[in-house]
DNA sequence: CAAGATTGTTACAATTCGGCGACAATCACC
DNA sequence: GGTGATTGTCGCCGAATTGTAACAATCTTG
C-alpha cells in the first residue's frame, strides 16, 4: 500500500511537530513547512493528496497560497483542510469561498484533525491513494494500471478502463445512465445517453471469461451495477 | 432514478458552486438558483426532497419564501434548511417558526452542512438516504436496487420494485387505489384504477415463497396494505 | 340465497427498453 | 501520411414490461 501524501502548512513549530508525528504514526507520508511560498512549491514538485493549509501563516497568506494552488492544474482538486482562529470568521468564509473544503477551528485536539482526514481520504477515491481495489475475482491496480480477472490479464481501452474503475469503486450500487456519463465521461461532456450501452456492451465483452458469470448487472429503467 | 433532488437557493455564486459540487459528488440531484421568486417556479414544476434556503437573496426574501413554500400543497411538507448569518438570531426564530427545519450559521463547512441534510434524509425518506428498508422478512435495498425475501433474492419489474418500495415506506398502511397511482405512478399518468389490481397480482406473485403467507393485505373497499 | 359490488386471475396487444452489429470520425502511434 | 485502435451514434431486433379488457371468484347486504 502506497501511503497517501499529506502536505502540513504550518508556522507554529510545536504543533507542526506534534502533528506530523501523529499522522506518520497514522501512516500517512507528511512533508511540512511554514511558509506559504513553500507550500506552493511543494505542491507543485510531488503533488500531495490532502494539503492542511494553516490560514494564518508567514509569506504568502493562506487565502493566496489556496487561491494558487486551485490555479494550478496539478493542485487544482487536491483537497485542502485549512486551520483558522476561533475568531478569524471572515478567513472561514473566505477560505470556503476559495475552495476549502473543510475547516478546522483553533484550538483542535489531534485526534479531530485526524478524523476529518481520514473522511476526506475516504470520500477521494481510495483509488487515488494508489490502492488496488478488488471486487470479487476482478482486480484493478490504479498504479500500474492493470486489470486482471482470476489471474487472467485483461486488456481495455482507456474509456472501458475508466468505467470498470468507476464501478469498482462503488460495487453493487446501481448507477443510471446519466451517473455513468457525469461519472466517468464528466460533467460537461453532452454525448448521447445509449453511449454507455455501447460501453457497457464492451466493457463486458472485455471482461468475459468463459465459465465465469458477467459481472454487470443490467437493472431494466434504472441502470447498471458491477456484482460486488 | 432514485437519487434526492435538492434545491439550493443561495445567492453567493462562489459558495452555490461549491456546494452543487460537493452534493452531486455525494450523489444527490441539485439544482440552484440565487432567486427567491425563482426558487418557488423550480419548486412547483419539480418538487424537491429537501430545500436549502439561504435567509439572505435578492428577490423575495428568504422568509416570504418559506411562507409560499409551505402555502402551496406540493411543497408544503418538504424539509427546508436554512442558511443564516450568526448575527441574525431573528431570523432563526422566525425561520424555525415559519416552518424551516433546521438552519446552519454562516460560516459553516460543508461537511458540516452535508451532515445535517443527511439527517434529514434520513429522518423523512431513509430510502432516498440510500439505506436498506425491511419490513417482516422483506429487504429492499434502494442503492443495489435489490429485494429478498428471507433471505431469497426476488426479481422484480420495474413498476413492481417501485410500488413495494412505496408499501415499505409505510408498512401497516392502507392506500387507495387513487393514492397508489399518485405514488407509484406519478400525479400526471392517467391510468386506468384497475390496473393496479394487476400489479399487486404480479407483486403478489413475485414475492411469494411457499410456506410463507401473503405480505400484502387486501382492505375490501379501501385499498391494500404491506403487513408490518 | 340472490343480486350487486368488489377483487382475483388470465390472456393479449402495445409499448418500452436494452443488446447488438455496423459505420464513420477521431485519435495515437509509428 | 498511414495504420490500427478507440469512440460516439444509428437503427434494428428481440425480450421484458405494461395497460386493458374480459371473465371468474369472492364478499356484502338485504
Amino acid at each position: 500500500m502506497s501511503a497517501a501524501k499529506l502536505l502540513l502548512v504550518e508556522d507554529d513549530p510545536a504543533l507542526s511537530e506534534l502533528l506530523e508525528f501523529r499522522f506518520e504514526n497514522e501512516g500517512y507520508s507528511v512533508r511540512c513547512t511554514k511558509d506559504g511560498d513553500d507550500a506552493l512549491v511543494l505542491a507543485a514538485e510531488d503533488t500531495p493528496d490532502l494539503i492542511i493549509l494553516d490560514w494564518m501563516i508567514e509569506g504568502t497568506s493562506g487565502i493566496e497560497v489556496c487561491r494558487q494552488l486551485r490555479r494550478a492544474k496539478e493542485t487544482a482538486h487536491v483537497p485542502i483542510i485549512m486551520l483558522t482562529a476561533r475568531e478569524d470568521e471572515d478567513d472561514r468564509i473566505r477560505g470556503l469561498n476559495t475552495g476549502a473544503d473543510d475547516y478546522v477551528t483553533k484550538p483542535f485536539s489531534p485526534r479531530e484533525l485526524l478524523a476529518r482526514v481520514a473522511a476526506v481520504m475516504r470520500r477521494i477515491r481510495p483509488v487515488l491513494a494508489g490502492e488496488a481495489i478488488e471486487v470479487g475475482d476482478m482486480r484493478l491496480d490504479p498504479v500500474a494500471h492493470k486489470v486482471e480477472r482470476a489471474g487472467t490479464p485483461i486488456k481495455l481501452g482507456p474509456t472501458e478502463y475508466r468505467l470498470l474503475q468507476f464501478f469498482m469503486e462503488s460495487p453493487g450500487r446501481v448507477f443510471s445512465r446519466n451517473q455513468l456519463l457525469d461519472g466517468v465521461w464528466g460533467t460537461e461532456s453532452d454525448i448521447e445517453l445509449r453511449t454507455v450501452d455501447v460501453h457497457i456492451r464492451r466493457l463486458r465483452k472485455a471482461i468475459e471469461l468463459d465459465g465465469k458469470k458477467d459481472l454487470i448487472r443490467t437493472v431494466r429503467s434504472a441502470g447498471y451495477a458491477l456484482e460486488g
